[in-house]
DNA sequence: TTATCAGTTAGAGTATACTCTAAGTCAAGA
DNA sequence: TCTTGACTTAGAGTATACTCTAACTGATAA
């Protein structure tokens, strides 16, 4: 049980943030006080947790919405789940095979710079 | 030398975006006709294809921009180029970092669906 | 010569994901 | 009681990276 002031600190979430998961769907609704204040148990914990590393990632908050939508649904909805997850991976596992490959490029031309171009230039001096 | 069009298909880049890339610095002037046509030559394409790399692996365009200012300025630049790679290099493996462990977690979450949410639902019915 | 078509520009519009603002509520200490 | 400070909401604003629109030009085929 934690305020959004505790929550926001302990993930490095703005809590405008953490509101604004709320309402559009990417994280259930998190329990309130009497008053209406936040109250943040486990549960909401752990799916800030897992929505800051799946955002992290850049994956959609499109998909995640879908998600857990369909995690409220019930029980019944695995299926539907596991697909959004599956299609995610794959999605998730070419970004990374892309970035690798630039990563590579980078690691190149860097190269280049400290082995020809600015030694080059040094020795025209 | 080829045409906007040609350049477009080749690179599965939109017509309007090449433009964009040109208008914004993100690669050098675009040789044109004297109708005022582009005209694309060896230079520009690889410029492109640099761009179109780093562009899909995430890499900013402001950074982008900046290397092509400083490349257009000249050699003596070839330090604070070279810097300017080394910090996107740096940013861009920790995102890699973070998308590899995302996808360890996902492959873990799909797993569990797999061997045990799945199953228990299928054995309730 | 006229229409068609690919090209040109400036600038407005869109999508995504926040981020900020204004106006208000509620509980606790001075 | 008053004020302070953390909380609430709806909705406007921002940043990034395109994407589209309108109006125009210039070369070529009928």
């Amino acid at each position: 049980m934690a305020t959004i002031a505790e929550v926001s600190k302990k993930y490095d979430i703005s809590q405008a943030t953490l509101r604004y998961y709320e309402k559009i769907g990417l994280i259930p609704p998190v329990p309130r006080s009497k008053s209406g204040i936040r109250d943040y148990d486990e549960k909401s914990c752990g799916w800030i947790e897992l929505m800051k590393c799946m955002r992290s990632a850049g994956i959609q908050i499109e998909a995640l919405i879908e998600y857990v939508k369909l995690f409220q649904e019930g029980e019944h909805t695995a299926k539907a789940r596991k697909d959004i997850l599956v299609d995610q991976r794959d999605i998730l596992e070419d970004k990374i095979k892309r970035m690798q490959e630039s990563l590579d490029k980078l690691n190149y031309k860097i190269d280049r710079y400290d082995t020809v171009i600015i030694p080059k230039m040094e020795k025209r001096r």
